[in-house]
DNA sequence: TCTGGGGTCCTAGGACCC
DNA sequence: TCTGGGGTCCTAGGACCC
């Protein structure tokens, strides 16, 4: 716990929706909807004038309608939303490097690493009040609200409390009292399902649950759950303010308006969405070994599938194989309403491993493949121990599964090259003859068009 | 015609290895 | 015939967050 409320919360009010009304000045003083439009869509943001009729986040717009049919529903400008979170991230980063937004609307900001003469009450809360003019200036009149309080969880509750375009400061020293008559629900990580418990077991309020020992609690919720549960009832939260954090995964999922029944058209769907995350992990520069696909059904019954390669790829063509492959294993019958496709395990594109193990090929060996010949198809491939050889140079079967072939390229001349994939049973791919005391070796005979 | 899209973290079981 | 005990990786699902 700080000695002074030195983590700063930030969170831009209604943020989607106050973006729409700065651009379009018709809007102000106006219900604002931004989310999904189409039959299946739900709310992303109300605007306070919204809120009145009981429009909420996460609501299907079709209630959202059904509230305030005179609101102005929209569908979302992302590149605004961002340029503007962009200019409001560097507002708080002139004022400590250690900034981690938890997303385009809310950032914490570490006081502690500012470089104030000072972190008493007054200060911090003049801290906070010149932000919230700063972030206005630079937003073009964003409202925002502030909490200040010792630790990242209760700073998060402050923000909320005079929400909103206000500020509040926790004291150090009044956090418990703070939070003792609030809903358990004020407690990050506590959703639905875990009020749910809490309630079949008596609790309603972070006093409750602070009256039960910590075994209790763990009992209920399961180790890394309960432990952190039953400290932050007591209003202890020591995680630090972390700045960057690298991606764990990268992922696309589409609900469409209508059930999709035909599997062709499923398969065409995955091998669009493979090509979007491709090309999201070229841009980032990274690749990633597991590929996953999630279909919700009919019901909204959701099941998830994945594939963990043998090395990272960010191949469209393979992801969206893979993704294909993966599919075959689900039934969907009944008809699909949401396909997604994710790679995770993720790596920077270039990585020492991806080229270490197994050994590549000494350049040496190519000429030892040349003296080999042809014979026929493999009806499998090993991994590690095949050599794959066409003119591109030679390359290592990395992997072999779910009817994919991946290889990895390499020569001499041109140094590391890329993952390419192949139908296990294409038949440009031929086995060949190892000699007598060798290993099997493959050769792969590619078509320009290959892959 | 209830219920988005992008993520993160945790759990639990099985495989596999030493 | 009587069978340990970790550790790590992988898969599937669930809860949660904005």
């Amino acid at each position: 716990m700080r000695e002074h409320a030195s983590v700063l919360h930030i969170d831009l009010d209604a943020f989607f929706a106050s973006v729409e009304q700065r651009d379009k000045p018709s809007l102000r003083g106006k219900p604002v909807v931004v989310g999904g439009v189409g039959g299946r869509g739900v709310v992303a943001t109300a605007s306070y004038e919204a809120r009145v009729f009981g429009v909420r986040s996460a609501m299907s717009t079709r209630e959202a309608r059904a509230r305030c049919p005179h609101a102005a529903f929209l569908s979302g400008r992302f590149h605004a939303y961002r340029e503007t979170s962009r200019a409001v991230m560097g507002v708080l980063r002139e004022l400590s490097p250690l900034v981690e937004p938890l997303s385009l609307d809310e950032a914490f900001v570490d006081l502690a690493a500012a470089g104030l003469p000072d972190l008493d009450e007054a200060t911090v809360r003049a801290v906070g009040e010149e932000l919230r003019a700063r972030v206005h200036e630079v937003s073009g009149g964003l409202t925002a609200s502030v909490g200040l309080a010792s630790s990242k969880f209760l700073a998060k509750i402050a923000s909320e409390i005079e929400k909103p375009d206000g500020l509040t400061v926790i004291n150090p020293g009044t956090e418990r009292d703070l939070l003792r008559p609030l809903n358990v629900r004020v407690i990050p990580g506590v959703g639905p399902a875990t009020v749910e418990r809490l309630r079949r077991s008596g609790v309603y309020t972070v006093s409750d649950l602070e009256a039960l020992d910590e075994h209790e609690v763990v009992q209920l919720l399961g180790k890394a759950h309960g432990h952190s549960l039953h400290a932050m009832a007591r209003g202890e939260d020591d995680r630090a303010v972390v700045p960057e954090r690298e991606a764990k995964s990268v992922s696309v999922e589409d609900t469409y308006s209508t059930d999709v029944t035909d599997r062709e058209l499923m398969a065409d769907l995955l091998t669009r969405q493979a090509a979007t995350v491709a090309g999201r992990l070229a841009k980032q520069r990274m690749s990633g070994r597991t590929i996953s696909i999630k279909v919700r059904l009919h019901d909204f019954s959701t099941s998830s599938r994945s594939s963990t390669l043998p090395a990272p790829t960010d191949d469209a063509a393979l992801i969206a194989r893979t993704a294909r492959g993966l599919l075959t294993d689900l039934d969907t019958s009944g008809g699909v309403r949401l396909l997604g496709v994710g790679v995770s395990g993720l790596a920077d594109w270039v990585q020492e491993e991806l080229f270490s193990d197994p050994e590549p090929p000494e350049p040496s060996d190519r000429e030892a493949l040349d003296r080999l010949a042809p014979v026929v198809r493999r009806p499998e491939w090993a991994p590690g121990s095949d050599v794959i050889h066409d003119e591109m140079g030679a390359g290592w079967v990395w992997g072999a599964g779910r009817g994919v072939v991946t290889v990895r390229f390499e020569t001499a001349e041109t140094g590391p090259g890329p993952v390419r994939s192949f139908a296990q049973d294409d038949p440009a791919l031929h086995l060949w003859q190892p000699p007598p005391d060798d290993e099997a070796v493959a050769r792969a005979v590619i078509p320009p068009s290959g892959t």
